[in-house]
DNA sequence: AACAAGTATTTCAACTTTCAACTAAATCGT
DNA sequence: ACGATTTAGTTGAAAGTTGAAATACTTGTT
């Protein structure tokens, strides 16, 4: 779908310095988050997808739902557990249900290295995030970005 | 520097909410604004360095300069550029004054370029981030990720 | 002037992510 | 029940990223 772009509105000084500031913490808090956890041997993706899978019931999830829940590519997820397989933190098991699927199942040692992890983590994300902002403004930041994100769901479904 | 872990505070529903509903929501707007870019033949990352560099008197600047302020590594710097001097949007000339230097130096046809995208982009910038914050919340999330950020830099002195 | 130390940038090798193609199984329409 | 389509997941190659080492120059010290 093709973009008219007549006499654009730049942004104001206000909506300028909110998304630069917006934008620039956001890269630089990623980044302190994902150093903070490089001496557990985890990137925050990596995280997530073990926090996602120590979650669900028997710490297994099929492959498609652990990928989605933790957004990553199918194909991301699969190269990813290549990796966390050969270090032992997860296993791979066919479906008995569907044998076109497999069960990403968290192993006793993977359990060990999120449980490992999981503290110094939320202390990063304490520290650099939630630690920073008062209730109300996590109130706050809850309602603005869940805005968001609903908005950009809708707008996703007008554009295709 | 080694991270005691003793009795973590975990997350509560509040502190929860507001940490996933930014994380989640920022991913999406990304991965958004980067894919209302592509048929600009751009990423958000290379937008960036160009309309740093646009913004240099001379459209020229050395090249760490332009990594720090377009937030890239030095490394990923070098890449990128070999990749649009392929495209003809920038080119590189040694420098007199500090012979160990480069500057990149954007070309009419970058030029060109960022000014074609740029409409685009303020518009996605726009309809999926700044107009969907009230006045009032543009400078809240102004003032909040501005003292993250400011955070994040105390929290980098005193840790090294 | 000579040399150590610092700076700017690139290159290399290892690794990660993406893209498109692929296999195999399930489901759907007739 | 048949082929057509969709779905689950993997794969290999290409592109991107990173950090460390290499190169080339500059600066400061004696």
């Amino acid at each position: 779908m093709a973009k008219k772009a007549l006499s654009p509105r730049w942004l104001n000084p206000r909506e300028m310095k909110a998304w630069r500031a917006y934008i620039i913490a956001s890269r630089r808090l990623l980044e302190a988050l994902d150093t903070d956890l490089v001496g557990f041997d985890l990137s925050m993706a990596d995280y997530e997808v073990l926090a996602q899978l120590s979650d669900a019931p028997g710490r297994r999830m099929r492959m498609s739902e652990l990928a989605e829940l933790a957004m990553v590519s199918k194909s991301r997820l699969s190269h990813r557990m290549k990796v966390m397989e050969k270090a032992g933190w997860v296993k791979r098991e066919t479906c008995k249900e569907d044998k076109r699927g497999y069960w990403a199942v968290m192993t006793e040692k993977g359990w060990k290295a999120i449980v490992a992890a999981a503290p110094s983590h939320v202390a990063s994300v304490r520290k650099r995030f939630v630690d920073q902002l008062s209730s109300k403004e996590q109130e706050n930041i809850a309602a603005i970005f869940g805005h968001i994100q609903d908005e950009l769901r809708e707008q996703f479904k007008n554009e295709e």
